[in-house]
DNA sequence: TGTACATCAGTGAACGCGCGTTCACTGATGTAC
DNA sequence: TGTACATCAGTGAACGCGCGTTCACTGATGTAC
């Protein structure tokens, strides 16, 4: 099972096909990229996958999981780049989501735009919940709270709420890129604003409207 | 031209075949819809559309222009339900695009989900803008300030990013349906800490990181 | 060390079918005279 | 008021083809003896 390339046998195809769907998806999309193409780069026949996976859709999965996994280790390192409670910390998690998702823009659509086959992957829920339950460890840290209190709850969640949607205006084109310090500028405008304790904030904290 | 249901003339076909591939791409999204079920739901065959639309793109972006307009009058009319600087005024307006998203969610994705055709499509961009104009002009009026600065710009849109991303993350179940509560505070929690002026906001105000 | 055998990741070809699109034609409508 | 004619939104049938998937088969690998 070693990865010789000029063997009858692949090595590791499945992981070789992943990637190559990967790179199709980014180029074409999730809808448009073609299994035969993912063959001719893989160098197999059109049978091959099959051999690995059920149907298509498992193939998208299977991406879309991979994708998930990278988003997860790429802010996990972001967050280890600063210490905890310095702002830094926040703000370049927040870079970190919005980096993945321009530079890997397709992936990132694929990730967040099947939701009904996504719910019932239980492997991508738990990358997914592995990210959600940094963020909210990320910004209890930072104001020194409980990481379960419903106070870092709603603030994680509305952070990541303006990350998530900053990332799929920025891909639709809504940003004007010549203006290179608004990203800077919005994420530090967010963190001042949100992250801070305030007298007058959280009023009506027991919830219900 | 008139609409009689039992003549060889549909009356209005095109505006009854957008119709129909609306309620489609809502019931199987928009890469799985059928122009033949499309057909059969206006009654006609399935050669009837080819004298309205030059393919299914064009049909596709005919559904999505719609979309956009609902939206930016939906935000019209929410904008209008409370006089300039009452800060329901600007809850309200993220409440309008919210309730869109959830009523509508598969057309909401379609909008915001074919970034390639949308740049090219001049009546799309046009009614969006429209509706970012929208934002900059209310949240210009609740803070005082010039709709062209570059603070209300930046509020705004990261106002919109905000609920932008509540939107999508929303349809794809990261909100606990069974907490009601949560939304209307966290409208209240952003609008309390992002409108108002605050003396050590806005560092670096002249742009550039 | 060699042989037989089980296993299974690959092949090559074709199937099948969904579905967008086209083509020649028809029926309704409006208008000029 | 009636007739001829242009226009064009519809029809019905079929085309075409892309492409996911399947099928019988093959070649490589590991292992038991």
């Amino acid at each position: 099972m070693e990865s010789n390339p000029k063997s009858y046998h692949h090595g590791d195809l499945r992981e070789g096909l992943l990637e190559a769907i990967r790179s199709l998806i980014e180029r074409d999309g999730p809808d448009k990229f073609r299994i035969a193409e993912a063959c001719r780069i893989a160098g197999v026949s059109t049978a091959a996958p099959y051999k690995h996976f059920s149907d298509r859709d498992e193939m998208l999965r299977g991406v879309a999981l991979r994708g998930m996994m990278r988003l997860r280790d790429a802010m996990r390192v972001a967050v280890e780049a600063y210490p905890p409670r310095d702002p830094r910390r926040v703000a370049g998690l927040g870079k970190a989501y919005v980096d993945f998702a321009r530079s890997e823009p397709g992936i990132f659509r694929l990730m967040f735009g099947l939701a009904e086959s996504h719910h019932s992957d239980d492997a991508l829920r738990r990358v997914s919940d592995a990210s959600e339950a940094l963020v909210e460890r990320v910004v209890a840290e930072h104001i020194g709270a409980d990481p379960g209190s419903d106070d870092v709850r709603l603030r994680a969640y509305a952070l990541w709420c303006f990350v998530h949607g900053h990332c799929f205006l920025t891909l639709d084109g809504k940003v004007d890129p010549h203006k290179p310090g608004v990203e800077d500028r919005l994420l530090a405008l967010v963190g001042d604003r949100m992250l801070p304790a305030w007298e007058g904030a959280d009023r009506n904290p027991s919830g219900a409207a």
